[in-house]
RNA sequence: GGCGCGUUCGUCUAGUGGUUUAGGACGCUGGCCUCUCACGCCGGUAACACGGGUUCGAACCCCGUACGCGCUACCA
């Protein structure tokens, strides 16, 4: 394929929703899949909806997750800017091409005529579109009105005939052009509407191929009309599924987390969460599910999307992610995990200390944020609780022998470092006869209240000879 | 209401007319490993929305129905 060149075109909304992370992988996979270039514009042209740091944020959550653009705000380009806010003047050059091609007009109805038209149309079950009031007025009149009241420049649909889309995940689909609504292009405050920005910077930016959500295929053939009435070459269009929520409506923030940072928040690894959002409408032509980027890259094609649309399923990416936490490099690990215990204020202060509880309970990980729980057992002071199965263990009499043994032979030691309390669970077992499960469980049960967890050796020189003598203590007296 | 898209195990999906007693993965579940849990390994569970065609033969092609979703803004 020649020269691909592909964009991601945000609109800055203050977080990443994991869908638009998608659209961007895609993208992303299918330029370095082609050696072609990816681009980030930033689609701000709706000025009500602007946010502070909207931008860094996006750029952020980018750089997380390991997708780089090739031309965009930070690096820059020779078809800058890539804000579109800054690229007004060239909105007003091509609509007025337009205008004087008699391809666009000004529309002059007040936001109260439309509503009535719009709600006279509902009322009569007819479909809801712009009437054409202004489409025919002199420019004359026009150029009079301009200038000295508010309007917008719509699209002049060619009425008769059809447009076709041609969709590479969807096939050809056909639209009737008089059903299509006269687009407004340009809106009163003089900003482009996204449909306008979009189709010049596209053309501008030389985009080989539109590579976007489902829900713009209804829009798509505006943009190809506008494509016409410019005379400009059309790119391909690639649209695609939706990201659902469980009951099959459309991903949002309401039922869960959609953001990328909610997920960076909860401890999820930026590879597990590409990994997982790859797979969500798109399948390699074998079984692999586990993919690196180079991976993906190799693998990818817009071939194989699927039309339909996917439930994030929240167990599968902590499936992933588990899997990804079990792969890191012991080093690396420790590093990460470190600064998680820091977050949780579970800093022992000791390295040796730290790195062995977070060893302990790697496997049990799914999320970083799982690290909270599963570590709690080395920090108590005392057995708040048994659970059940504890308790009958902690009841029996061989148990109770068990303790008393070990308390007899802790306190011949001043500390307890592993190899002691191996010495001394061996003198236990002899004096007391007492091995196997019906030897290791009661002490599980008494130093930490439940029967599972890290294996006992670990979780004994954590904890340290006082505690444990502590624990034992108060297991025999329940 | 109109227009458009979609529909294979609970979920993500493989499958493009015979190789299919519909494959893989998550989940759930049985077992092994093991002081326990987890990890890991081995096994089980469970699906072609429905109705008509076409064909010797259909999950795959055609038509219809149902259901779901998206769009229908001077938001993207």
């Amino acid at each position: 394929m020649q020269n691909v060149r592909v964009r991601f075109a945000p609109s800055p909304t203050g977080y990443v929703h994991v869908g638009s992370l998608r659209t961007a992988l895609y993208n992303f996979l299918f330029a370095r899949h082609h050696k072609g270039k990816i681009i980030l514009r930033i689609e701000d042209t709706d000025q009500s909806r602007y946010v502070e740091g909207a931008v860094d944020n996006l750029l952020d959550s980018m750089k997380w997750c390991g997708l780089e653009f090739d031309e965009g705000p930070q690096q820059g380009g020779e078809f800058g800017p890539y804000y579109q806010s800054q690229r007004l003047d060239i909105y007003n050059k091509e609509i007025n091409k337009l205008i004087e091609a008699d391809k666009a007009y000004p529309c002059f109805c007040s936001q109260e005529r439309l509503d009535k038209i719009r709600e006279e149309q509902a009322n009569a079950n007819l479909p809801i579109k712009y009437d054409g009031h202004f489409r025919n007025i002199s420019p004359d009149e026009s150029l009079k009105r301009m200038k000295s009241e508010a309007y917008v420049i719509r699209l002049k649909i060619p009425a008769p005939g059809e447009t076709k889309v041609h969709d590479i995940i969807r096939g050809e689909v056909v639209f009737q052009n008089n059903l299509l609504d006269d687009q407004v292009l340009i809106k009163s405050d003089g900003f482009p509407t996204y449909h306008f920005a979009n189709v010049v910077d596209d053309h501008y930016m030389q985009i080989s191929h539109v590579i976007r959500g489902e829900e713009w295929l209804p829009s798509t053939p505006k943009h190809i009309l506008l494509y016409e009435a410019f005379s400009w070459k059309l790119p391909e269009f690639a649209h695609l599924p939706l990201l659902l929520n469980a009951d099959r409506s459309k991903l949002s923030k309401r039922q869960g987390d959609v953001a990328v940072e909610d997920y960076r928040r909860k401890g999820i690894l930026p590879e597990a969460l590409v990994n997982f959002v790859a797979l969500l409408g798109w399948h390699p032509d074998d079984d692999q599910e586990v993919f690196s980027y180079n991976g993906l890259i190799e693998k990818f094609t817009l071939e194989r999307v699927n039309k339909a649309g996917a439930i994030f399923d929240m167990d599968k990416l902590y499936w992933f992610n588990g899997g990804y936490i079990r792969n890191l490099s012991q080093e690396d690990y420790l590093k990460k995990g470190l600064k998680w215990l820091v977050n949780e204020s579970l800093d022992t202060g000791s390295d040796e200390k730290n790195n062995n509880i977070l060893a302990a309970v790697r496997n049990s990980l799914n999320t970083f944020s799982d690290i909270k729980e599963k570590v709690q057992l080395f920090y108590a002071d005392k057995i708040e609780e048994y659970s059940e199965e504890a308790s009958s263990w902690i009841r029996l009499d061989d148990s109770k022998s068990v303790f008393k043994a070990m308390i007899i032979e802790i306190d011949k030691y001043s500390e307890l470092s592993l190899e002691e309390f191996k010495a001394i669970m061996k003198d236990v077992q002899k004096n007391t006869g007492v091995k196997g499960k019906e030897l290791w469980m009661p002490v599980r049960a008494a130093i930490t209240g439940t029967t599972e967890g890290p294996e006992l050796p670990t979780v004994i020189s954590v904890l340290g000879k006082e505690k444990i003598r502590q624990f034992v203590l108060q297991a025999i007296e329940r």
